[in-house]
DNA sequence: CAACATTAAAATACTCAGTCTCGCGAAGAC
DNA sequence: GTCTTCGCGAGACTGAGTATTTTAATGTTG
């Protein structure tokens, strides 16, 4: 514990230095001076320059895939929301971190590509998975695109607030909130696909009903259709 | 129009030894070669050596910026659906040049994250529009977020659905299919946060009503909420 | 202990993208 | 005619990323 890993220290070191004096003045060798190790070190544990910055961003990757194919059919809408608050989890872990590279990502064009192309990574697991999810259903190639857009754009949307606000309140409240947002949206367009497009389903219930019991009785039927 | 522009002699010098030899093996002192000029003149016209893949990229954008800007509050949904438009035809436009581009986008991760990167500038651009749009109303970043983000994915459904196919057919009818979908799902919503969480809205009818007549009184109503 | 094998790290050389500066030469401006 | 402008070429330079070789440390075995 006194002697931290090469790896941390040089990571350390690439964040010090792109805070101090900027990420394109900032060379690998002196990332690699400052950890105190040569520059072929640092492509032996880095790609690249970039990956400094985004360290374990294949782990989170891989944990993400294995919470997704760990369930069935019927918990595939608990295996997405649950792989979502993985992920928004591990920003909020390590919010000291979190905060300096968002900071450092907004200035930097490469690095602001670089994030892009790994959410996109992300959206294409869920994409994958919802895909297999629904197939056969009708339109279940555009609306695996579309859920999985929106996943991770609700995702996306509540981390950058979280940010932006310096990371003072726990996300999870609005996680919560926007991924329901997002399952509702979704869930509304079954009910008629499933019906078909040419055909009428019309509830009926005595006037006496109280907006309660309407209100569940929609519920249960939603629900009877996976 | 027997001497074509240096940057498209470029281009097409480009792409042709992208095709050839591979996109790592070919130099940007071999596309200036090819193009018969000085590898400073590459530089000059492109900013990288990717940037000679997606030359236009710029100009579509602005034009698609454009589209949005030419729009009040009663017109944004037509705004929306008309920019995609542009961008999906300028693909289809020039078909065998995107379907080429296509390919090799698919064999090179470094293309591929370029293109994801200019993607995202599009739904950023939606998202804008979108936002200022919904300024005021309930959740408005969350649903601008989400909109722009099934937007994107709509239209990236239906052109990587025709890319696939070889561009073999008139892709317009499936942007349709696709744009009225989320315009759907995203309308639906719009009836409950209207009316607020905890109210519910019971519509009735006398029994005898004809199924046309209610879904025509429901796309009544719903159409006369903004 | 000595000879050997394994492996992480250092050293070095190389390719090539991207930037910058300078100089040329040809097209117009006056 | 000279003078400016500007597109282009030439060449030097920085730095990322790759590949190869060399050195040093840590075992491992007889």
């Amino acid at each position: 514990m006194g002697t931290p890993s090469i790896g941390h220290r040089l990571a350390e070191a690439a964040v010090a230095l792109f805070d101090e004096n900027g990420y394109d003045e900032t060379t690998v060798d002196d990332i690699a001076a400052r950890a105190g190790v040569s520059r072929s070190t640092f492509f032996r544990y880095y790609r690249s320059k970039e990956d400094a910055i985004f360290p374990d961003h294949d782990t989170l990757l891989a944990t993400v895939d294995a919470r997704l194919r760990a369930s069935t059919a019927g918990t595939a809408i608990v295996a997405v929301t649950d792989a979502v608050r993985i992920v928004l989890a591990h920003y909020v872990d390590d919010a000291e971190v979190s905060l300096r590279r968002y900071r450092l990502v907004g200035r930097v064009p490469a690095l602001r590509d670089r994030e892009i192309a790994s959410v996109a990574r992300y959206q294409r697991l869920f994409r994958e998975f919802i895909g297999t999810w629904l197939a056969g259903t009708p339109d279940a190639d555009l609306r695996a695109e579309l859920m999985a857009a929106s996943v991770v754009a609700a995702h996306n949307q509540v981390l950058r607030g979280w940010l932006r606000a310096g990371g003072m309140y726990d996300p999870s409240g609005p996680l919560d909130h926007a991924l329901g947002y997002v399952i509702a949206t979704f869930r509304h367009l079954e009910q008629p696909k499933e019906a078909g497009d040419d055909q009428v389903v019309v509830a009926t219930f005595s006037r006496s009903t109280s907006p309660q019991a309407v209100m569940e009785a929609i519920q249960a039927h939603l629900s009877s259709r996976p």
